[in-house]
DNA sequence: ACAACTTTCAAACGTTCGTTTAACCTTCTA
DNA sequence: TAGAAGGTTAAACGAACGTTTGAAAGTTGT
């Protein structure tokens, strides 16, 4: 049947999250999915390849949805850094997607390279790609380089703070609105030039 | 001898940066430092001592230097964002801190909070209370709960764009003076009011 | 020289790891 | 009804894990 594979996946993803890929042991994902530990490797082949199947499947939506906010963006606010941070950062916010989305996505940026290069690099090249050029529009003065480190700037906080929040609190609702318009205006500011003052 | 025990963490480190605490095995670091496995039970109690003695041995200078340059920034530059970014930020990127010092931060940063969690509560907390505390008065517009927020940004900014980095350019150490201005930069940028413009 | 202490070592402890085998159970087709 | 195909399972594989032991080797003080 395959529900199984869906529900090693879901096991795989409430596993990666805590743990990260090498915390996570291939037996708890079968225990947690009441499944056969040979399941794994019959519909993913290993361990590696259920977590580039769970990676996958989370991030491959979230960074179409990126490039098609981008498209709209770049026609209705050319030259606005904020559309194009939207454009970025929403689609990881967005309702649609649950709050493992966001906690998968930021475990995964922190994993070892040797586990996460690879398959990371062919999942953002062209997102990255796109955002920079759309980004280099916005502000010529900065390098495409400098764009690309701030870009990666951008991707920490990202990252880092969603890993680090509390695990929960009250009005989760409330607090996940804030905390993005936060964030956006955190890293649209740092796209700003410096200021005048001394 | 007292060597032994230096040779296990400064092979410990190597192997956590590029493997993190999971990936990193007791055995591995054995091997590395040409030291036998027992050594480190008998230095460290276990792995787990082994990594908290590694992560304090090069946080805990880098936290204390922030806190002095903090004194050291308050009562020159009262007022100033800058200033205090750069006492926050300049100890990891100070010439003493070799290379490994940032990147095992980095990795230490994206640690499994069942790992690293408590460790960096302890070894952050007072860090994070006066750099908060200083921020809020150069910006008493923000909450303090937004500059912890925006605290995290900047720690998140940091430790991302570290472990991404390219392992090694040409010019390292001009590469390293223009990386550390534009995340300050940025950084500071993100601490400023929302430009006026639409 | 001896005894007391610290440090190092080879070897093995039991456990858990990711992986694999081979048999069993369905379901559908000939 | 026989059998092929797809899905699931218990059981075990060898390897590697973190940890522990007990004694040898080295160091120190008297």
């Amino acid at each position: 049947m395959c529900e199984t594979a869906g529900k090693i996946i879901e096991a795989a993803e409430n596993l990666l999250i805590v743990s990260g890929f090498s915390g996570m042991s291939a037996r708890a994902v079968a225990k947690a999915a009441k499944v056969n530990i040979a399941a794994m490797r019959y519909y993913f082949g290993s361990k590696q390849g259920l977590f580039e199947a769970v990676v996958r499947q989370r991030i491959a939506p979230v960074n179409a949805e990126r490039l098609a906010r981008l498209e709209v963006a770049e026609t209705e606010r050319p030259g606005s850094v904020d559309a194009v941070l939207d454009a970025f950062l929403l689609p990881v916010f967005a309702v649609q997607s649950e709050e493992n989305a966001r906690l998968l996505m930021a475990r995964v940026m922190a994993e070892p390279a040797e586990i996460a290069g690879p398959l990371l690099s062919n999942l953002f090249q062209e997102v990255i790609e796109a955002f920079v050029e759309a980004l280099h529009e916005c502000r010529p003065e900065h390098s495409r380089d400098a764009i690309a480190r701030r870009l990666s700037f951008v991707v920490g906080a990202m990252s880092f703070s969603l890993l680090n929040a509390k695990p929960r609190r009250f009005k989760a609702a409330l607090d996940d609105r804030s905390f993005y318009e936060e964030l956006r205006a955190f890293c649209a500011g740092g796209f700003e030039l410096a200021p005048k003052g001394p």
